[in-house]
RNA sequence: GGUGCGUUAGUUCAGUAGGUUAGAAUACAUGCCUGUCACGCAUGGGGUCACGAGUUCGAGUCUCGUACGCACCGCCA
């Protein structure tokens, strides 16, 4: 287990001076028989057998047994009787071998036979059992989220969560970084994601913003010549919420000064490696594939690939179009993938994935396939339209073996149609479970566009941020061809989830002006949302560059999570709900007036 | 803003074609049980079938709406 021991044994630990315990309920052993000890905790469960009572009294640490015996002490043994479930009890007593051993847990060679109960608190039935395979649903869990905890299915998250964090601070200190604490009140920038605004009573009508990030205040960091820096920090976005996005989340956010992209890759990588050998006990082996964004999508159909497995995507134009099959003949791309052992898909089968990828979800307009059977030939769903030396090349192109099945989708828009194909992809390898949680499987995006056109804004956007500089070799396009300059940033992806991402800045002021041009501020409001940034550069502002890993979605890779909600103490729901402190809330009309603030609600 | 799935005992779920008194497991309570550790056995209590409307002789079951939850699309520089 990569879960070690948090803790030396209470027993050796000095600093704790009362006498509520001598030992956690994870440390005894057989080697401790004998010993008189005191313990805390809660009451897992009992179990009466007769005249005996046992007691498993659980903390953070472990499990220990504790037996009373009716006929040596009954009035204590009724005491124990009378437990009920997560009450708080303090015991002393005597550690002993037990009759049978339990080799489920550490624990399991000993009990304790008590000789005093103490019950500390009382509790009331919990809504659902705290065992580590619960039976709450999650709406129940998130509610009494403080029960949940409980379970060390759910503190083991935040054990490994802790340690992730000390990793990185060791790492990264190590290497001469400064952990620096950045505001989290200030000001709004509405380019990027939706900001959560703070109303500032001292000055009425104004707002301070949370940070997306703490971007613009790094890099001034920079310009102060802190040319190491990190920050384990929250971040706070006020857009909908997934199984991997939270409205708050954690950012391991760094800087560094004087460097190109490849000393960050270098540092960064560096810094991946070093995790999974603290935190898995994985050797990362070479250097991470590295993929420029566009051989990315040809290939994956997809920025954040996970490539734990292959079934690399093929175009097929040259060998399906021949003039007999409109649908192909016409369309913008054709593409395939090749999945092995798949041509035993039946009818039935292929029609129930045709149905999959024709969902509103995923939009393609339909599917073509194609069996290589065992004698080599090929079995289509368009064999009248095509020579069996046309299916053939076909075959060869895909690279498909006896037993595979060619799956292509095609269409009139190239991006739309490898999106929908990469969706394809990935179910197919859910099927084949190729995805394999154990299984880890790196690489850095690279040469990511540096824009992307908003039909909703009718602009150019910034497809990183707008402070990310241009590749240097694409710099004169700025002025002639800007939707094909690409940006000197990248992206870590880890089994198809987007870990981290950075940029090298920009940090000459002129740059930066022609920047905001080309995305539609004007001179007056690119000075009012970043004149202390611009004004900053101006002072001597070093080339610089960085990086920010997502530390939620890190430790739930870590720890085989589906969710980041699960290495998050208090996570909020769906709606961007806490259940359990219902909040967010209305609030008195004293506040809102406090504020200066006049509420206006839609109508029921 | 949109799509899909779901909502039945404290909890996790089943509930057939619309038809008598809505079930199981677990939890809880009581009793039995001297080596349990997912203990076992017996008995018992526990239900506004999310809410509202509709179809029907009759609705947990069918239809529509609402609320809530989960997953996804849009969104997330």
């Amino acid at each position: 287990m990569y879960f070690a021991r948090l803790l030396v044994p209470l027993s050796e630990n000095k600093t704790e001076l009362t006498m509520y315990r001598t030992h956690t309920a994870g440390e005894l052993r057989i080697e401790d028989a004998g010993k008189k000890v005191t313990l805390a905790g809660w009451v897992q469960r009992t179990r009466k057998m007769g005249a005996l009572t046992f007691v498993d009294l659980r903390d953070r640490y472990g499990i220990t047994q504790l037996v009373f015996n009716e006929e040596t002490n009954a009035p204590l043994c009724d005491q124990a009787n009378k437990l009920g479930r997560e009450y708080v009890i303090q015991v002393t007593g005597t550690v002993a071998e037990r009759y049978s051993k339990n080799k489920n847990i550490p624990t399991g060679d000993i009990e304790i036979e008590v000789d005093t109960l103490n019950v500390l608190n009382a509790s009331l039935t919990p809504p659902f059992t705290i065992e580590d395979n619960s039976d709450g649903g999650d709406d129940l869990r998130m509610k009494y989220r403080y029960l949940d905890l409980r379970r060390s299915a759910v503190r083991k998250n935040l054990e490994l969560r802790h340690k992730f964090c000390i990793a990185v601070r060791n790492y990264l200190s190590n290497l001469g970084f400064l952990e620096i604490e950045t505001p989290m009140l200030i000001g709004s920038t509405p380019e990027g994601a939706r900001d959560f605004i703070v109303p500032s009573r001292m000055n009425p009508g104004q707002f301070y913003a949370l940070p997306q990030s703490p971007q613009t205040l790094k890099q001034l960091l920079m310009v102060a010549g802190m040319d190491r820096y990190f920050q384990i920090v929250k971040c706070f976005r006020d857009e909908d919420l997934r199984a991997d996005r939270q409205p708050e989340f954690t950012q391991i956010d760094c800087e560094m000064s004087f460097v190109t992209q490849e000393d960050i890759i270098q540092t960064f990588e560096g810094m991946a490696k070093h995790l999974f050998k603290e935190l898995r006990g994985v050797e990362l082996e070479g250097d991470f594939l590295r993929l420029p964004w566009i051989e990315c999508m040809k290939r994956f159909g997809s920025d954040k690939p996970d490539m734990r497995f292959g079934m690399e995507f093929v175009e097929l134009d040259d060998v399906m179009k021949k003039g007999t099959f409109s649908v192909f003949d016409s369309a913008a791309y054709i593409g395939g993938i090749c999945v092995p052992g798949c041509a035993s898909y039946t009818r039935k089968d292929i029609d129930k994935l045709t149905e999959w990828v024709k969902r509103p979800q995923i939009g393609a307009k339909g599917m073509v396939y194609a069996r290589v059977q065992e004698d080599g030939s090929v079995k289509s769903s368009v064999d009248k339209f095509y020579t069996a030396d046309d299916l053939n090349a076909l075959k060869e192109k895909m690279d498909a073996k006896p037993g595979d099945l060619i799956l292509i989708l095609s269409g009139d828009d190239a991006m739309k149609t490898r999106k929908q194909l990469c969706e394809l992809r990935l179910e197919m390898g859910d099927r084949l479970g190729l995805r394999d949680k154990n299984k880890f499987a790196l690489l850095w995006v690279t040469e990511f566009p540096m824009f992307e056109w908003s039909d909703e804004e009718n602009r150019l956007m910034a497809m990183h941020h707008p402070f990310t500089h241009p590749m240097d070799e694409d710099i004169p396009l700025l002025d002639t061809d800007p939707a094909a300059v690409r940006a000197d940033a990248y992206d870590m992806v880890c089994n198809g989830v987007e870990v981290g991402g950075g940029s090298i800045r920009i940090h000459d002021p002129k740059l930066q002006a022609k920047m905001f041009e080309i995305l539609g501020f004007t001179p007056e409001k690119a000075e009012e949302q970043f004149g202390f940034l611009m004004n900053a550069f101006k002072y001597g502002a070093p080339p610089h560059g960085g990086l920010a890993y997502g530390l939620d979605r890190w430790v739930s890779i870590f720890a085989g999570l589906d969710s980041i909600r699960d290495c998050i103490a208090f996570p909020k729901n769906n709606s961007g709900r806490d259940v359990m402190l219902d909040a967010p809330s209305f609030v008195d009309q004293k506040q809102l007036d406090e504020d200066f603030i006049a509420l206006n609600l839609p109508k029921e």
